[in-house]
DNA sequence: AACACATTGCAACAAAGTTGCAAAAAACAA
DNA sequence: TTGTTTTTTGCAACTTTGTTGCAATGTGTT
């Protein structure tokens, strides 16, 4: 299921299977409201003024279970997560786009038009899932 | 300057203008002894028996800053190490292969003699270091 | 409104990572 | 070797991050 931004926060929760309640839809709007991969720490920070702290993490792991965002790997190890736009579902993630952190203004986005290129494993190996982080300096920043 | 097995864990810590001490010879040689990438909750059990906790967090953080061993993003939030191969150095990384993560085995593995493809971004953005990390079934236990 | 069920906040905890500082170890120079 | 300088370590205390159980509250449904 693809997410567009013409629905509501509500909208997009029960699509999802979600109740609506008060920090899901906070949440999601900050999702909604943004370009970026979100920081877990942004997020407790902007959302955990109103809600509890074990409230975003369970809110966060819910969407992500749900196929409502996806997180990101990062070298320094912190946890991103940004808004699926593919056809993520419950259970499986299907992004098949590269993720791209800049290095001046620090923002990680989604690069959905970028695609993978195929890449020939060694003899032996299945592959099933692939992450590229690619870093450097964004568009906005050059 | 690239890490051959060849050398005793003395040499090497020379080599990468290191100070010889037990807690850097016993952490080096772990990674000398061990084909895949380590994580640091194992580092911290296979040497902070013997050494302190902080130690292998000040050793490993020293490692990676002279070019001896390079850390790994993972979908899971882990830290993973492993040795460099590469030309790394001081300060820079330079690691051109694909890390290999097996769903079965959970080990995860330089694919040194796989190359990373070309990704052509789009217009605006400048690429400075791409991490790709495949998950799926590795050789052994396919 | 009444009910069944899901979600939240709180408290208590566990794990992971950081910092300052004195003691110990390594390197260096006589 | 011995003493001196510099680096590294261990300890303690702390912060930050993430988890769990449970009672209270909120949501969806009839
Ligand atoms: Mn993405
Ligand atoms: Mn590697
Ligand atoms: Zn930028
Ligand atoms: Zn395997």
């Amino acid at each position: 299921m693809a997410i567009a931004k013409q629905y509501t926060v509500n909208e997009l929760l029960r699509r999802f299977q979600l109740n609506v309640t008060d920090s899901r839809k906070k949440i999601l709007q900050l999702f909604l409201n943004q370009q970026e991969a979100l920081a877990h720490a942004d997020i407790e920070k902007k959302a955990g003024e109103k809600f509890d702290r074990v409230t975003v993490y369970r809110t966060l792991q819910t969407f992500v279970e749900k196929g409502l965002i996806h997180s990101i790997p990062t070298a320094d190890n912190s946890i991103l997560y940004a808004l699926c736009k593919d056809d993520c579902t419950e259970g499986h993630h299907q992004d098949h786009h590269i993720h791209f952190v800049c290095e001046q203004c620090e923002k990680t986005a989604c690069l959905d038009q970028v695609n993978i290129p195929e890449i020939k494993l060694p003899l032996g190996f299945k592959k099933e899932k692939i992450d590229v982080v690619i870093s450097g300096i964004c568009k906005a920043c050059s």
